[in-house]
DNA sequence: ACGGAACTCGCCGTTTTCGGACATCAATGC
DNA sequence: GCATTGATGTCCGAAAACGGCGAGTTCCGT
């Protein structure tokens, strides 16, 4: 792996293909494509299936309800707000669900709710770091940057592998 | 020289204490001392005499009247209209002075006199690029980032070394 | 008449400031 | 029940302020 060069891999999933991006200190990121396949990669990418095997295993270990937590080298870009907040996402246990306010009180901000929302929405690493268990406080699910079908179609997939019923 | 490092040197001058910095790509900036000395380098600037020693002695040589052009490797940070004055005022002749106005037409763009003394005020490598080649249009000397006695200074150096009569 | 100092107004890139918009929610007043 | 309001961090676009200017005009004093 090069110093300093960021490497990139697309692998294909039940949420379509996701466009992995990693350096040499972690995962950077994880973008979901636009409709038709994502545009070309960002200027000094490099294509590296190979440096992106840890992650790839891991994700899809997730989807085929093999993996119930993820144990990756990350390296997101944030504010400290941000980093605060994803890192209290990631204490979010496999399958359960809170809401906005309540993870704002978690990372001890409350009336931050409306700041951990945009927080939320600014997640590299969805999936792996799980925003999707996070709903409004009436239950609806409100919004997911890779879109509600797929906010939908993890928690669905985490409530049937927590219930031990792959079938639902 | 570590890699992505900043190194800095103090070196003393007519002008006062500069205080020069680069990188490895080259020189990035030279501050003129406020007056009692400069505050404490910025977090992460290492101080090395020996990486800066290929600009110090050229400058040194400017100050005693040995040298009257610069060939070091600069590296300034700026956006594309700065770095376009900037290297505009590289061409100005030793001991020649020219207005605003007439900088801006030769960077292509009459009319941006002002914009082009903003610029000016921007240049993070002073003396090296002329910057204090520099006057209004009507002759006064309007403005100088290290202070106009310095740009007097300069400006009188640059005449006398021309003139070949260093006691001027 | 002439010169020059003071003033006005147009010019233009950069920086700063400000106002919304957001993946919210609890507390109010009706 | 239902609209309204206030608190919150970040990003983004628009708008305004701000200079190391300059040409043109006015207004004096000589």
């Amino acid at each position: 792996m090069k110093r300093d060069a960021i490497h990139y891999f697309d692998m294909p999933s039940p949420c379509g293909v996701l466009r992995l991006n990693a350096d040499a200190q972690g995962l950077r990121g994880i973008h979901f494509e636009g409709r038709g396949g994502h545009g070309p990669a960002p200027a000094g990418w490099v294509h590296d299936p190979a440096a992106l095997a840890f992650a790839r295993e891991a994700l899809e270990a997730y989807f085929a309800g093999t993996r119930t937590a993820f144990d990756l080298p990350l390296h997101p870009l944030g504010t400290p707000f941000q980093l605060a907040v994803w890192r209290e996402l990631a204490r979010i246990p496999y399958g359960e669900t809170i809401s906005y306010g309540e993870l704002a009180r978690r990372v001890g901000d409350p009336g931050a709710a409306r700041a951990v929302g945009a927080a939320n929405g600014a997640n590299p690493l969805p999936i792996v770091v799980p925003c999707h268990r996070v709903i409004g406080a009436n239950g609806s699910l409100t919004g997911f940057g890779g879109g509600l079908p797929n906010k939908r179609l993890l928690l669905g997939l985490e409530a049937r592998v927590a219930r031990g019923d792959l079938f639902g």
